[in-house]
DNA sequence: CTGAAAGCGCTTACAG
DNA sequence: CTGAAAGCGCTTACAG
């Protein structure tokens, strides 16, 4: 099936089009590359002539002609698995064709974060991406410094590009949606500080709370670090105060987790008697019972977003132009899952509320 | 910093080091590609002046030069994320250099295997990666039938070339060693029936418990689909026997959370009442509490030897030569956390042994 | 062990 | 609107 000539694929090149089409090499790479000046007749015969030969450019040899490679560097240190496999699925999707190249480089501890940085750019990469938690690592962001860079799902956008969502609107959306379910004594576990979307989320958090003229009492937010294990500690502190949270709000799917736990432990029903929800839409969140609500963050997309604002910004730079800084913000969505459930407020069943919200949404609507 | 050229990247081309070391451009090339005949002391000349000018081929020029590309399609379905991620991590290493082009195609529902393939070979793809669970999909299989193509994880390797660990013996290993704790009533949870991987590691239990004189009452094995729900009831299922069983094994790391989870609803200590053991070493196994004691693949490794079977038998398809089958075996590793103990029958500290099998070893160790 | 020549398939820049 | 020339950076195949 598979044509053969001496070279790899198809065989067909840009001069057997040409001749079949009674034209030069160069018209028929103008019509490919869909250029202007051309013919309009001169246009579909080559068209025909290429579907016909079922003729596609090479790619190598359209890169080496324009010279427009693009090397991207993306330094990954210790996302979870899910973020990881979805990031890497949008930005080898959109590194995969014009020339563009995507480098790996793994980074475990904060010392090796400026090594690595550097042996990307030894690797000849012109720009890099920064996943959390790098995005937010100081030493991260001075090592990139002066050359192109996106920084992904940061809470604090700086000097360099950055893609995210909104963290403070989404945390807000959710309260806003508890509050509205019937709960008002809502606890609250917060994010690992080292990363600014932690105290976005905090914040919306206070602002839903506040703006529903709830107080939140100083034991009712506890501290965690996006792990299991400080979710287990934190939700145990929650639940052991004299009058117990009928709701609480982990920062992340991994702590929502613990927290149904530890409710399970001590007897108590999801969302029967306490309703939990996470922050991600990790695996996490599907995998355990009850299934979690949970806010999601289009993390393929958002990857490639970084991909394209790191291409363009190193074409302008390459072109003499000035570099153009970036900063995308993407639409959350609230995914609301059998872990929530109304409470002690509750007037009617919300299952229509509930089911419209179940969807993507400019963030403009929360 | 950034040397700039008219075109791209550091600028620095084969001729830039053959003049600075004073030799052909042929000779760089040489070296560079690791060419046995090159005088040593000339050698080592251009090796360092590619250090000092930090030379780096340009991959679209060494592609259209050699005539190597090779495009592999890498069908992915919805393994867990984790092993996605790791999957990918690894063969995009694996495919990042000597015209070597990674296409990734999802497809989630069976109708879609067949449509789905169609669109990679259409993408001028050369070769296939399967990873599990389409490893084991009769549809994939046979749409891929003729083309070179490697199946990862299945546990039948079949006509397409193959990379697995020895799932039976990885099963045995651990079964063994929960007898060596001093286990013998031990609960099995078997996996999903649509990959052949289950069955092998069910013979692996059995295997061991037989060579231990130990009987396997039927009540004691419970099917599983490698779900966290399905967990749920097996283990509810296991744990409501009249003798209930001192440990559980499950086919994956899900259903031993799902387990430990059921245990300790029901006031079970892990793994002072019951120990868990899982498979897969997924990040759920130390998010979780306690942290799993499991049987870990080299993910990443298999993704690469896939890349490098694949690239194999594709050049030498091109070459004329027949195309290569080949089957290989990784190494896997028995992981030893926190939820697995001694057991009824145990003597005295096991601790010195499990200290020994936490670490990589080759299969005819087990 | 080393090099000069030719060419991979395309595009840029320049003429008409 | 179209084409002839030159070149992208490397490697293959052939000489020595």
């Amino acid at each position: 099936m598979q044509p053969k000539g001496r070279r790899g694929n198809s065989g067909v090149t840009i001069h057997d089009v040409a001749r079949a089409a009674g034209v030069s090499p160069m018209t028929v790479s103008r019509v490919v590359s869909g250029e202007k000046n051309v013919r309009p007749a001169t246009r579909e015969r080559v068209a025909a002539v290429v579907r016909e030969l079922g003729y596609s450019p090479n790619l190598a040899a359209r890169t080496l002609a324009s010279a427009e490679t693009v090397r991207i560097g993306l330094l990954y240190s210790n996302p979870s698995a899910a973020y990881l496999s979805e990031f890497l699925v949008g930005s080898l999707e959109q590194s995969s064709f014009g020339g563009r190249q995507l480098i790996l480089e793994r980074c475990d501890t904060p010392d090796s974060e400026r090594a690595a940085i550097e042996k990307l750019l030894g690797a000849g990469v012109n720009g890099i991406i920064l996943p959390p938690p790098l995005c937010d690592s100081p030493t991260a962001l001075a090592a990139i410094a002066g050359i192109p860079a996106v920084a992904v799902a940061t809470g604090r956008p700086a000097e360099s590009s950055s893609v995210r969502i909104d963290d403070k609107a989404a945390a807000l959306a959710m309260t806003r949606r508890l509050i509205q379910l019937g709960h008002s004594d809502i606890g609250f576990i917060i994010g690992h500080p080292n990363q600014t979307a932690s105290a976005q989320r905090h914040a919306g958090f206070l602002e839903a709370m506040a703006e529903a003229g709830l107080k939140v009492a100083p034991d009712q937010v506890v501290q965690g670090y996006f792990t299991y294990r400080s979710g287990l500690e934190a939700a145990q502190q929650l639940l052991a105060q004299p009058t117990r949270p009928s709701a609480i709000f982990a920062s992340n799917d991994d702590m929502a987790a613990a927290t149904i736990a530890v409710a399970h432990r001590q007897g108590l029903n999801v969302p029967g008697d306490l309703t939990v929800v996470g922050y991600d839409d990790s695996p996490l969140a599907t995998t355990i019972w009850p299934a979690l609500t949970t806010v999601r963050q289009p993390i393929a997309d958002m990857a490639r977003a970084a991909v394209d604002i790191l291409v363009e910004d190193i074409r302008n730079r390459r072109a003499g132009e000035p570099g153009v800084t970036q900063h995308q913000l993407m639409d959350f969505a609230l995914i609301e899952r059998e872990s929530s459930g109304p409470g002690p407020n509750a007037k009617r069943s919300p299952a229509t509320d509930a089911r419209a919200l179940d969807r993507t949404a400019p963030n403009v609507d929360w």
